[in-house]
RNA sequence: GCGAGUGUGGCGGAAUUGGUAGACGCGGCGGCUUUAGGUGCCGUUGGGGCAACCCGUGCAGGUUCAAGUCCUGCCACUCGCACCA
């Protein structure tokens, strides 16, 4: 039988993935960091943090999974120790048909010592995977242990059974089921034909229906005695105060988050710096002796760490009493790592110190990219270890990332690329081909940097291609000898139409680079000014050869962040002696956006039938005027009566008629 | 199952504040250049129709003068679910 550890992923139906021997689940002892001490501290900066997306945030605040709720008693018959539950509902406490205890809960230990029908139950859960997704999908199963509570209101007798879907994890391990306003108790009542007892009616006087689902909304009380007639709002107040006072439970605030286990039995990780002395226990390793290293001279045999099997590595003496002691084997969750290496690039010349004052000016990071699958765990994590560094004077920030974007996923052929999954597309060969710039430009242009991104070699040729067309007509333009001064009032129409093209490139590209991240738009619009470029660039006339200059400036300027190699050279060729990349930003000039005429889509009942152009100046009866004698317009209306028109100024004008 | 997203031509995508759906690119088609292939250049390209027009943004409803965009209900796919990193 293999002896190792494995995760979770690797767990297929209950055997290990590779060798197909069967898993069980084990407790061993581990290092925890305490990161629910920060639970709220790290829901409520969510509010300040303004540029990380809602979206990352709202999965962060769920992932914490805040509750107000009350923890109460209930007395087992025949047993000097109660059972302790959670509830957010307290309200729905006349509803109780059951109490669930979690397979690892320590009252279904201690009875499966002595009952094997429940050890076997146990030992069957212990089998299946603990992963959320697999707890919440798997059948409901479950057991009575024959015990009976007491209800604290009514003192009825209950049933206590141990239920597969009850984890040990999340509140106390122990549920009051209420069959009849939660899913997961519903289910697990119909399945072993347990009461179901309605005690909840919708708020709007309708009957409550329980027979095909539970009705988990909030509502009027019914059937709870006193309490009867509340909402569910006052009663969860009334109840709450009244356990309160007979002294059988209290309000609680819960977490869904729990405490970050670190230790990984592993030999790929910073080892945990901890040394075990029979005598003065687990002592830490101290300063002058960090960090502690892998052993280089390592076998792998597959069968569990082979730090375990080092005693020339683990065997050394206690910093405490000098006695003879072992160091802790376990390795760190690479996360740990992650979460405070941002910190360490601002001082990794430091070897005295984990950070010094460089980290503490530095941070917080102003942009931070790292894919959605991190939204929740590495960020919040490294937001965690953040706060931790702060209280412990290493940094002065108390959130690391002051923005974040969560790039998408490179796909090939809608599979995604990853490290672990390995990487599809090699971008050497591509840059090897085509060069570093067009592999840019590309991956730039293929998708908005949220969004999943599909890999396409077509696609790469295209932005080759671009970037060969702006060289060309650089070159073409240059050989003509420099270009004159331009004069933006001496240009014709045409001209003027070209300039405008160009500063509303500058405009929009600003705005998609510098504010929206948008970088295939920016690039795109990049595109559209070449080809217009292209077009003027016949007119070989000063002005003309002035605008194209202007034109060429701006489009290398743009495009340099994203294809500096190409753009550094253009740039020279374009008469500049400072390299482009101590070239301003481009910037647009709004006299050249002015248009004299505007052209205005005319609909009719919000159809599209005409164009009218008109002077930028129109009034507003001249645009209703033009458009309604638009020739194809009037053909729609001739046998209908307007009945409004609604012009939006510079855009379009609706005709509504019938 | 729960949480968060996404869904638009043959393909990647655009439409930023409810106002011309399909920018830009890929691919396709036609032409020019070329002995030819390739490259380059020009034109064309959502579907249907000779045309006028009609239809069209996952599906079904709704709000509005006007909906890819807002609302309600569904469907499909993607990400996360704590030991993949």
């Amino acid at each position: 039988m293999d002896q190792t550890v494995l995760a979770n992923e690797q767990v297929v139906d209950g055997k290990g993935w590779r060798s197909g021997a069967t898993v069980e689940r084990r407790e061993i002892p581990q290092w925890f960091l305490r990161i629910t001490d920060y639970a709220d501290e790290l829901l409520e900066a969510l509010d300040e943090l303004p540029g990380w997306p809602e979206q990352v945030r709202a999965m962060q605040r769920n992932w914490i999974g805040r509750s107000e709720g009350v923890e109460l008693r209930f007395d087992i018959q025949g047993r000097d120790e109660a059972l302790n539950v959670y509830t957010t509902r307290p309200d729905t406490l006349f509803g109780v048909s059951y109490m669930g205890l979690a397979p690892e809960h320590p009252l279904t230990r201690e009875l499966a010592r002595s009952n094997p029908e429940i050890a076997a139950f146990v030992e069957e859960c212990n089998k299946a995977g603990v992963a959320e997704a697999t707890v919440a999908t798997m059948e409901k199963k479950g057991l009575d242990t024959g015990l009976r509570a007491i209800h604290p209101l009514t003192g009825e007798e209950i049933p206590v059974w141990v239920a597969n879907f009850v984890l040990m994890s999340y509140g106390s391990g122990a549920i009051m089921a209420v069959p009849a306003h939660d899913q997961r108790d519903w289910e697990f009542a119909t399945k072993y034909a347990l009461p179901i007892l309605p005690v909840i009616a919708p708020a709007d006087g309708s009957d409550v229906d329980v027979s095909n689902e539970a009705f988990t909304e909030k509502g009027v009380l019914i059937n709870s005695g006193d309490f009867t007639g509340m909402t569910s709002e006052q009663a969860f107040e009334a109840i709450a105060d009244w356990l309160q006072k007979q002294g059988l439970g209290e309000r609680q605030t819960n977490y869904r988050l729990r405490d970050w286990g670190v230790s990984r039995q592993r030999y790929w990780g910073a080892p945990i710096p901890i040394i075990n002395c029979p005598a003065c226990g687990q002592v830490p390793v101290p300063d002058d002796q960090l960090p502690v290293e892998l052993p280089e001279d390592v076998q792998f045999d597959g069968a569990g760490s082979p730090l375990k099997q080092m005693p020339e590595w683990y065997r050394t003496t206690c910093p405490d009493c000098g006695g003879e002691a072992e160091r802790e084997t376990d390795t760190f969750d690479t996360f740990m790592e992650s979460a405070w290496y941002f910190a360490r690039f601002a001082c990794a010349d430091n070897d005295g110190a984990m950070l010094d004052d460089r980290a503490r000016y530095w941070l917080p990071v102003d942009q931070y990219i790292g894919g959605i699958e991190h939204a929740i765990l590495h960020l919040l994590y490294a937001r965690f270890y953040q706060k931790v560094m702060r209280d412990e004077g290493l940094t002065a920030a108390g959130e690391p990332f002051a923005n974040l974007l969560t790039q998408g996923m490179v796909l090939k052929d809608g599979a995604k690329m990853s490290k672990s999954k390995g990487n599809t597309v090699d971008p050497q060969e591509l840059v090897d081909r085509f060069g570093a710039d067009t592999v840019r430009l590309f991956t730039m242009f293929a998708a908005p940097p949220e969004q999943s991104l599909e890999w396409s070699d077509s696609g790469v040729e295209g932005a080759y291609r671009f970037l060969k067309r702006l060289w060309h007509l650089v070159r073409t333009h240059v050989e003509q000898g420099a270009a004159p001064a331009l004069d933006a009032v001496a240009l014709n129409g045409d001209q003027r139409e070209v300039r405008r093209k160009v500063h509303e490139t500058i405009r929009k590209a600003t705005d998609d680079i510098g504010r929206r991240y948008t970088f295939n738009t920016g690039v795109a619009s990049v595109m559209e000014l070449l080809n217009a470029l292209y077009k003027a660039a016949d007119d070989d006339s000063d002005a003309g050869r002035a605008v194209l200059q202007e034109g060429l400036e701006a489009a290398v300027l743009i495009l340099a962040p994203i294809v500096p190699h190409v753009c550094h050279r253009l740039w020279r060729e374009l008469g500049h002696d400072q390299p482009v990349v101590d070239a301003a930003w481009p910037r647009w000039d709004d006299t050249a956006l002015v248009q004299d005429t505007h052209s205005l889509v005319v609909q009719v009942n919000g159809k599209l039938r005409g164009n009218v152009e008109l002077p930028a100046d129109a009034e507003r009866d001249a645009i209703e005027a033009a458009a309604l004698e638009e020739p194809n317009v009037q053909r729609f209306l001739a046998d209908k009566t307007v009945r409004k028109v609604i012009v939006v100024p510079g855009k379009l004008v609706n005709v509504v008629a019938n």
